[in-house]
DNA sequence: GTATTTCTAGAATCCTGTTCTAATCTGGCC
DNA sequence: GGCCAGATTAGAACAGGATTCTAGAAATAC
């Protein structure tokens, strides 16, 4: 009745090589048209043992998923905590997301593109339980800047779409060749966007000044 | 040889009812999940009329999807040309959009979660031109305001992301619960946001006023 | 060193997208 | 009305691929 739980000395070797060929088999030809097949033989396993570590093609695409989003999310509130002022936090939204795509290509392609994933409701509570953390996270760091008037005061949730659709929406246009500007070379004009959109009005000190 | 090419009597219903049947299914499990024979018997036709009038599960999801956007730029463009001012060409865009989505649901929900459908060569050649036009009669349309200095001047490929992204981004997540104000409460704060993001500096007749 | 669990392997199964062949229907024409 | 060509429908047959299953090899705990 001895339950061990351990993990052997090869294994997480051995699910970072399917969740590599995973990787570029879903960018090159989509998360449908890859086949079991295709991934087995790009990470040099067998069917069993990609079965043995992820219970599903949807679960090696959900672990991708949900561990590109994690590390993205991660970056983010480590750089808004070296951040002093509402514009710098929004700036580093921005930045952030623009150098986290830029040094992980692959990765953001597949987050970019792969929107309907069948998560299995064990992935889906994940990704709620993470999305509450981290806009919770988020919104107590902005929170104060709000009440101070540094930033305008705006319905809480179109605050992220705001600050980060546009840069977001650009990297998808750029992974995908649709756009040609690097996103070192425009990530300056999105943040610009982003904090004329959500500055207060007013300039420390100053009265409100239109409306 | 005479060569009929007529289209029979109901076959614009039957289509249709194809095209809703799988709407629907796409929507509430997933393009990938959903069985040709679940769409079939939603539909209430054989296997071989759905293959005759689309030719394949993909055909069905490509012109779902190519009529949808069709539909949703033709609204702005004829939107557009009603416009007189920089301003209000801007706060249409953002305007237009959330409208549409409001009135098409269903189908906005299809075109927002489903970017990787492996479109046939002739669905990406129609979509590609789509949206070559539609960009060019974008972009003819502004570009006098930003050459008369109503609006920024910016890398072009940036415009598009910073006007539309919010908006996008916000009508997904509220498409998918995640966000609970209806589209017609906020819309009119993203085109502020917008319009804070792309304003020239001069204000008719007034020198710059920040910076 | 042995018991137990993790991991690997690949054949067998099952499901589903697609193809194929044979009808049936429609609309134009005499 | 009756005939024809093409359009449309039907559903059985096929093919390919995701998943399951059974057995054995490797690793770890005791």
């Amino acid at each position: 009745m001895s339950r061990r739980s351990t993990v052997n000395a090869g294994t997480a070797d051995r699910r970072q090589s399917i969740l590599s060929a995973a990787l570029g088999c879903f960018n090159e030809l989509g998360i449908e048209a890859t086949t079991i097949e295709q991934i087995r033989e790009r990470a040099g396993c067998s069917i069993g043992s990609l079965y043995h570590h992820f219970r599903s093609k949807e679960g090696v695409a959900s672990r991708l998923f949900v561990d590109g989003i994690a590390d993205l999310n991660a970056g983010l509130i480590a750089r808004l905590e070296t951040c002093e002022s509402a514009e710098a936090g929004v700036r580093a939204c921005v930045e952030h997301y623009a150098e986290w795509v830029d040094a992980h290509p692959e990765l953001a392609r597949f987050l970019l593109h792969s929107r309907d994933i069948n998560f299995s409701p064990e992935a889906k509570a994940e990704l709620k339980a993470m999305y509450h953390n981290h806009f919770g996270a988020v919104f107590s760091w902005f929170g104060p800047f709000v009440l101070s008037g540094d930033m305008k005061q705006l319905p809480p949730e179109t605050y992220i779409p705001i600050i980060s659709g546009p840069i977001e929406d650009y990297a998808r246009l750029w992974l995908s060749g649709r756009a040609h500007s690097p996103l070192s070379a425009v990530a300056g004009v999105f943040a610009d966007a982003a904090w004329a959109a959500v500055a207060g009005g007013v300039t420390s000190g100053d009265a409100r000044s239109s409306v």
